[in-house]
DNA sequence: ACCGAACCGAAAATATCTTTCAGGAGTGAC
DNA sequence: GTCACTCCTGAAAGATATTTTCGGTTCGGT
């Protein structure tokens, strides 16, 4: 391994380079093994230093000293830090994908990665004017009905909860005809809100078409702008679009996504409604604390 | 904004306040410090510590074991570490809380930033070990059985939808009764999965009782290590706790964090099951294709 | 070969860390 | 209200690690 700038062990390491003339040989092996190893050597104990190097305790300590520390202890954390700098330089080298026969430790490092990634790109996508809009709407309506299925169902029963919890009227659908069956009976000052990654999902589609013509405002949750459901949408909230691999299916990327939007919606709403959403939200937690057990140690 | 890991020393203030409810008030009184001052902390000895934080050197001891270090020398290593980290990374400690009247789109930079940091402790905190072991379960499993409520019911659906996905036979149930059924049927080789951030879910630990009584590996994704759950878990996987915020409810980032662990889980199974779980992928793919319009474009 | 100086490591001395144990605060039951 | 019990807590004993001391050894110079 190279040492180009003076990267982070670069001061002690020329440190050595300097004082290596004046040192003993001994000195010299000590010097060298910390200077090659700081990782690993800040593991080691005194004892352990010494048997490493062929030397002694007092050696080591000797070297510490010479190396500019009160002793071998401050030599020690010294070189610890060195190490976590050099571990945190070496992050970013990792590829995203995730291969068949990757372990399991990589496999968790990627897959956070990745959906911080995405994290970021819908923020950074997200137009908070029609967000803003939704906010006011939802805050607004009389009733709400929210259309998703397979994983984006559970993105619609999340939103639901939520609402439900700061006092608004909610309900998910994912029975495509019972959802047809109740956007019938929407009206303007409700809202509906459709969340499908492809947009294409005739059966979140059908029931928002239903509510648009009924003059509710709809929204659309949708990863692709320009597809069917937003043919029916007054306001559209774009996820951001991950690259799939075979192993990670769209779903996955897609569900982040559309959590943090989903999140968003509620926060802005339990903003706007404040006096009603904080005393909700307690009330909700007080009356689910009897149904956990008290010992938690 | 492209951190991988969260912010310096990020995993150790996460470590810390997971760990917070299973503490004792003096254990508390020695990780806030340590968590507040790294640096300051990694110079003093145990009893420099002690003294500072009004306690003794066996609570010292007592604490670095809670958070996972052999000892305090070894606790100490690790401040140094992050100490060194801190100084070279600059701090990005923006305020993360949410204030009533924040515009709606410092509120999306907020829940954004927070969820990334909230993936970042999870990933740093997983214990692989565990995780591996869970996979290996599920991978060989009969048939699982997961448990949530609430919020943490829809992860569990989630990850059921994925097992099912992938050919295995996965289950959710809701229901406590219907879940304590069902429970009895499992045995040695089937998997229960119980999800509760809080851990003292009583309606989600009786049935996992009963599935480790009559034998099946238990699994537990929890936010408290040391919660009544864990009584009755083979495997205990650990999602990390944010700091909870009146307006940012602790349901939300244990959500994402359990997300995670999830796809972690799926992944890793979907590896183990490769030659089935790949074309099962496909072939659900497929199966779904005729029921989105074509034209997105 | 002899002398002196500096190097080196074994072992004692000290500091630091870990464990044990008994007192005491808090808690729940009666 | 009081009693019994559990579990937290810190003082001190015990174990490790670090530092110092000190005598033996090597090496260069004469």
């Amino acid at each position: 391994m190279k040492e180009i700038f003076g990267s982070p062990g670069g001061s002690l390491a020329a440190k050595v380079r300097t004082l290596a003339p004046s040192m003993t040989r001994s000195m010299q092996r000590v010097a060298e093994a910390v200077a090659g190893d700081p990782a690993g050597c800040a593991a080691l104990t005194v004892t352990g230093l010494a048997e490493l190097t062929g030397t002694s305790e007092a050696t080591v300590v000797r070297t510490a000293r010479l190396l500019g520390y009160p002793g071998y202890r401050d030599l020690r954390l010294a070189l610890a830090g060195l190490a976590a700098q050099q571990q945190s330089g070496r992050a970013p080298a990792i590829t995203t994908d995730i291969a068949v026969d990757d372990p399991i430790a990589d496999v968790v490092t990627k897959l956070a990665y990745e959906e911080q990634q995405t994290l970021a790109d819908t923020a950074a996508g997200l137009d908070t004017v029609q967000l803003g809009a939704a906010v006011t709407a939802l805050a607004a309506a009389r009733r709400t009905d929210v259309y998703g299925i397979g994983a984006s169902g559970l993105v619609a029963q999340d939103l639901t909860q939520k609402l439900l919890r700061i006092g608004l009227i909610a309900h998910a659908h994912s029975d495509p005809h019972l959802a047809v069956t109740n956007a019938v009976q929407l009206r303007s000052g409700d809202v509906a809100l459709a969340i499908t990654h492809s947009g294409s999902t005739g059966d979140v589609i059908e029931p928002l078409r239903v509510a648009f013509e009924r003059g509710a405002t709809t929204v659309a949750i949708t990863g692709r702008p320009n597809s069917p459901v937003t043919q029916y949408a007054d306001l559209v909230l774009t996820t951001s679009t991950s690259r799939e691999t075979e192993l990670r299916p769209a779903a996955m990327s897609s569900r982040t996504s559309q959590l943090l939007v989903v999140d968003c919606l509620f926060v802005g709403v339990a903003q706007r409604t404040y006096e009603t959403a904080a005393p909700a939200l307690a009330a909700s937690y007080e009356a689910l604390a009897h149904r956990h057990r008290s010992g938690s140690r």
